[in-house]
RNA sequence: GAUUCCGUAGCUCAGUUGGAUAGAGCAACUGCCUUCUAAGCAGUCGGUCACAGGUUCGAAUCCUGUCGGGAUCACCA
């Protein structure tokens, strides 16, 4: 490609005596009603040459047939040239590819390391639709950074501390009759999670109440005796009451308990915990440090403020008048934290809501401030909001999607379809439920990554468990497939030969072409830290595969240097599927 | 109101340095299993790229405005 490019600019300069710049050498995609392997548009050099495109693309076609070795044939369609390599050419890009490591990703390790982190979730319930989607994402990018040669670290930053577990707290040690994980049999985050929807319930009817005699709205809501008492709470906590403390524990570690069950199931993992209790207090020292620096400002009530006017945004409080820390101390804390922890961070991903992008802004205005300079790399990934057919997931309607109970549902759709098949009758028990974890959790995972992370996207159950078309089962058959032809292969000992065909069939060149792209792929799908890209390369992969392998007989072809190169056009093709996916979090099962 | 993201086929989504007749899947309809797994392949049907201007050889893509939707604009998290 480079020597294309170099030849047309020499062309230029015989041919028609100009000198065209790099960027107006462009190229493209070729159509497929078209032939040729590569496209170059015409017109901005036509423009430049004075000349008629049509007219510079015949000279420049012949120019090029002539002078380069792999261009083998040409063809002008309007302002388009329409270029043909040569087979050989292709069977060169497939040696490569053949001989590179893992082709298509960095050497691991060699590049600074990015901090990517996801999840963060609350310990008052458990995780939902909209966790997936993070975590999924999350857990992704950070892959694909890997693939990409960084060194990345999954941290996860625990909101423990507040209000919100107060609130469970409040309700179990008044509602709760000493009942615990092991006597109910509940997760311990489902536990928790009951709670606080008993808190609420109580909240709601201690309003009425107050309302009923007399009250305002404003009064009967900051005057609920639950409400006080669960504030009560939170004041013992921070003075380190045990009492409190340890039921906050308690109460906890049943959260985290529950919390580890699901990212297992999942399939996601962290190197490093942060927990809000343990950096919230360095939040509020980094924010009196500068203050004292005169970074930033206290009012008059003893509030403490950045003034970001010169910087397009607003003033925003970072400290209460009564020295409390909120949420964008906290984050504060925990971004020096691990700056600290690992110094040969350039960069922290947050993989954190759309809702949340003024709150990042500011924070990463703040830091450089109080002068972090990796701050200015980094990024705030967010992600559109996961909505239902009957609308958006709200707690208090009981619509929201339990990640848990969907998993489940997931793995029970892949085992009925599974078994109306009958692909599987050879398979152990416990074989057959891997195979349906992977089935189902391809099927999520892949409904959710597909979508550019931007994007609001809409959930809808039915879909979700379509195992046809553009979806995770899709790709894992293709893969399955390139497995089975290996299996068959040893089983009737044909191994691939040094003998090397000449001539390609056009879907196995198309083929070639499409896996020959991976490098760039994963490049700028890490660029933009979007997972979609990979996704959506995948399935093109294995649409392209599938064609080929309508089209070409790979075991029964007759010809040994055919059937070589057929075999090893599966083993690249499944290598790169399964690479593919694994930087989505997807698994690939053996037979499906 | 201000800021910001989004609006592409009936539905869910691709389409990123401006390029040819705007692509997939689902749904509906046709074909293809004595041949490497039919969770597949091939095909038909389906479009005012929200709307109106502008920039130019060329606009779904860039600019301006309008309409529609989401998010944010707290000493909440």
């Amino acid at each position: 490609m480079e020597s294309l490019i170099n030849h047309i600019a020499v062309a230029g300069e015989t041919l028609f005596q100009v000198k065209w710049e790099a960027k107006q050498i462009q190229f493209q995609e070729t159509r497929k009603e078209f032939e040729g392997d590569t496209t170059l548009v015409v017109f901005p050099l036509a423009k430049v040459a004075g000349k008629n495109p049509e007219e510079l693309g015949n000279a420049l076609g012949a120019y090029l047939q002539e002078n380069v070795d792999f261009v083998e044939s040409f063809n002008v369609v309007k302002g388009f040239l329409n270029i043909r390599f040569s087979d050989h050419y292709w069977l060169t890009a497939l040696e490569q590819m053949r001989s590179a490591e893992s082709w298509g990703w960095a050497t691991p390790n060699s590049k600074p390391r990015i901090m990517v982190e996801y999840s963060s979730p609350n310990t008052n319930k458990p995780l939902h639709l909209g966790h997936l989607r993070n975590n999924f994402l999350g857990y992704a990018v950070a892959e694909l950074l890997k693939a990409n040669g960084h060194t990345v670290t999954k941290v996860q930053i625990i909101n423990d501390r507040g209000i919100h577990i107060c609130k469970s707290m409040w309700a179990w040690k008044n509602l709760g009759n000493g009942e615990t994980p092991q006597s109910s049999g509940m997760k311990g985050d489902k536990l928790v999670g009951k709670y606080y929807v008993e808190f609420d319930k109580t909240y709601k009817s201690q309003i009425t109440d107050l309302m009923s005699q007399g009250k305002t709205k404003e009064e009967a809501e900051s005057h609920a005796p639950c409400m006080m008492q669960a504030q009560d709470m939170l004041r013992a906590w921070e003075a380190g009451d045990e009492g409190v403390v340890n039921l906050w524990k308690t109460m906890n570690q049943w959260v985290y308990e529950g919390f580890n069950a699901t990212y297992q199931k999942m399939g996601v993992d962290f190197d490093q915990l942060y927990f809000e209790s343990q950096t919230y207090l360095k939040g509020r020292n980094e924010v009196m440090k500068g203050l004292e620096n005169g970074v930033f400002f206290q009012k008059e009530d003893g509030s403490i403020w950045i003034d970001l006017t010169d910087e397009g945004l607003d003033q925003k409080a970072l400290l209460r008048k009564d020295g409390t820390a909120m949420y964008i101390t906290q984050d504060i804390g925990t971004a020096i934290l691990r700056f600290e922890d690992y110094p040969d961070t350039v960069s922290q991903i947050y993989t954190v809501g759309n809702e949340q992008e003024y709150h990042f802004k500011v924070l990463f205005k703040v830091l450089k401030k109080l002068g972090w300079p990796q701050s200015e790399a980094c990024h705030h990934l967010s992600y559109g909001m996961v909505e239902l057919p009957e609308g958006k997931m709200k707690s208090r309607e009981g619509t929201v999607v339990d990640a848990d109970d969907l998993m489940e549902e997931m793995y029970n759709a892949a085992k009925e379809v599974s078994e109306e098949q009958g692909k599987l009758s050879g398979l152990e028990d416990q074989e057959k439920v891997e195979v349906y974890e992977k089935i189902g959790m391809a099927a999520l995972k892949y409904f959710l990554l597909r979508v550019d992370p931007k994007k609001n996207m809409m959930f809808n159950p039915q879909e979700s468990i379509d195992f046809n078309g553009n979806t995770g089962p899709f790709i894992q058959y293709g893969y399955v497939r390139t497995q089975a032809i290996k299996r068959k292969a040893a089983e009737v000992g044909i191994v691939i030969s040094d003998k090397k065909t000449k001539t390609l069939h056009v879907s196995e060149r198309e083929l070639i072409k499409l896996l020959y792209q991976y490098p760039v792929i994963l490049q700028s799908a890490a660029a933009l830290y979007d997972p979609s890209v990979v996704a959506n390369y995948a399935y093109e992969v294995v649409r392209q595969f599938n064609a080929f392998y309508q089209n070409c007989s790979i075991l029964r072809e007759e010809d040994e240097a055919a059937r070589s190169l057929r075999l090893e056009l599966c083993a690249l093709t499944g290598d790169c599927v399964q690479r593919s996916m694994s930087i989505l979090g997807v698994q690939m099962p053996d037979r499906m």
